[in-house]
DNA sequence: GACAAAATGTGAAACGATAAACTGAACCGT
DNA sequence: ACGGTTCAGTTTATCGTTTCACATTTTGTC
């Protein structure tokens, strides 16, 4: 842009390079970056080196590596939307995991636009992260795949039709999705809402596609609604809902946070939960056993998924190729916020 | 670390450089650099070169850009505790709200530790970032002054004493603290319970401060007990506060995760909220009203919290140099979870 | 039309680290 | 005593971009 000339940037701190360590012990550079990793050097030079590193307190800087070519310890995490809790969650359970891996964390929130996602992937590309994890928004496209090809990636609860990747952390959607349906048929519901993500024309969710599945195999007759995600972004569809004069006898929502918002608009509502309608999650946040009434979710480990997806990647990283697919399967928890049709 | 030799990284991905666009166009490095910020160049030539840039879809290299000591478009958050379910939401907020800037993330959670927090600053600090949000979890030690110095640094929720920050968005803790302290001891609370974070030997937190503060003005014996973080962290002591003989008539927990882990406790020990004892948390949890029963506690928007630490930091990178210190006002959220000592 | 002042462009030197290729030694067995 | 390995270093080039200093043109003014 062309902007006046911004203000200096606050004093850029002169921290110590490897060639200041060079010039204190006399060595030349290169000798210096080898005796930091203690490559090649004589023990006695190593010992030196690594001694006045300590002192100067240097730690090499990971900008001129990254420029260089090497691995930079950071891993782009890329999520779907932040503004699902669960998601929050998962992206702090990767977040942890990575860092007992001694790698970072480059976080970048798609927000739900699958175009965003590409475009944000791309550049945690050129800030030269060793990998990428993405629980993805939409189905990946041609750039994608080529992106895939050239950086490690890992995905987790959703997939990159097309795109090769290291690793996979797959949701078995199929079975969650029935479990949820044969528990709300088996209480007699039959004419259910379900409460999906409002995406840019991604029709192909797996997740959607196993309740039409599921639905038409159990009879019931299931009208997929898609909504925003977030608390407050559910709540006027949920009203909306709630408010029809053929009311639904059960919403089944594809996240927790979804579910939130229905809540709440039942609340506000008067309606009662599950006597007036049954509500179930998916994922099952922590949370949900707590909110009223505990909220029925599927659910599916976090740590497992978390510890999996980094896993995969750091194996690779390795240069272990060993298994590379893990399929997470999900626990219905019934808990109060679904009963029997009244 | 010795290790053997890594698999070669996949292929590095060959993407458009600026030097490219110099001899596609028949240019120098430099004029290409120059006229693709649109700066002393011809118009013609400018004209050319983003034109060709446009074409072959050249991004600048932000590691390259970093190195050379511009900027670099990316700002470290640095938080508490990720653990933390409100945490999470602050930082959701304010990466959000960094993105609307343009501005990139990178995340870093201290998970607790202040020692681990200072660390993951002069890491960011290396990284290049920009600027520094930081919602801290210790006091500043003297590594932060010099850092701070350097690095454009925000506060939220939190101070880094002694160190010049160019923006600070403070909580206005003593009046939060003393609501509800004043709530319950208009409810007739006379034993507290106070649940505070768990932080390595940090005695000084401006809450706990508070607490004893307000506790003394009104009378009220309160005990702080230290306590982990997050849901599962807080269980075990709620349990073990819960089943004391003297058991407080309310606790009031320094968090809405900590109050969490304490209703659940509640829960499984089949005490009544707030018939048999009343919790209160703070910082308001947009799920603290949906858990059961709904939670009193202290809300701050987080919201307008996170734009003006974003807004503070953008400033002062922008060269202004206006307000640089807001101290949110709380809102005790009173609901089902406090009441009358019975 | 002369001379200064802009305007437009170029080359080289950074930024910090690393890898490949090269230089002397010391050391090896025969 | 002779080639051949290792060892322990050094030189040099490189990653992609920006900026300083300088060279060339164009423009403006009297």
């Amino acid at each position: 842009m062309g902007g006046a000339t911004l203000t200096p940037m606050a004093t850029p701190a002169k921290r110590p390079t490897i060639r200041q360590i060079a010039e204190e012990t006399g060595l030349s550079v290169t000798a210096v970056s080898y005796a930091l990793r203690g490559e090649r050097m004589s023990a006695a030079t190593i010992e030196r080196v690594q001694a006045k590193a300590a002192e100067l307190g240097y730690i090499a800087d990971p900008v001129a590596r990254a420029l260089r070519g090497g691995r930079t310890g950071t891993v782009g995490l890329l999520v779907g939307s932040l503004a699902d809790f669960w998601q929050q969650t998962l992206a702090h359970a990767i977040q942890r995991e990575l860092r007992s891996h001694g790698l970072h964390t480059l976080l970048a929130d798609a927000d739900g636009n699958p175009a965003e996602e590409l475009a944000l992937a791309q550049r945690l590309a050129a800030q030269r992260v060793d990998g990428l994890i993405v629980a993805p928004v939409g189905p990946a496209g041609g750039s994608w795949v080529e992106l895939a090809a050239h950086l490690p990636t890992v995905t987790v609860a959703g997939q990159l039709a097309g795109a090769e990747v290291v690793g996979e952390v797959a949701f078995d959607q199929t079975t969650g999705v029935g479990e949820v349906l044969r528990h709300l048929h088996a209480l007699g519901h039959e004419r259910i809402a379900v409460l999906s993500w409002a995406v840019g024309a991604s029709p192909d969710r797996p997740s959607e596609r196993a309740v039409s599945e599921q639905a038409a195999i159990l009879g019931l007759q299931c009208e997929i609604v898609p909504c925003a995600y977030s608390l407050d972004g559910s709540r006027p569809l949920a009203l909306e809902v709630l408010s029809r004069e053929d009311r639904p006898t059960a919403i089944f929502c594809l996240s927790d946070s979804i579910a939130y918002g229905v809540l709440h608009g039942c609340r506000e509502l008067g309606l009662r939960v599950p006597e007036d309608i049954s509500i179930v999650g998916f994922d099952d946040h922590p949370l949900s056993r707590l909110v009223d009434p505990p909220l029925t979710s599927v659910n599916w480990s976090v740590d497992r998924a978390a510890r999996s997806a980094v896993g995969f990647l750091v194996d690779h990283l390795a240069g272990q190729a060993d298994e590379r697919r893990i399929v997470i399967a999900p626990t219905l928890a019934v808990r109060a916020s679904s009963g029997p049709v009244t």
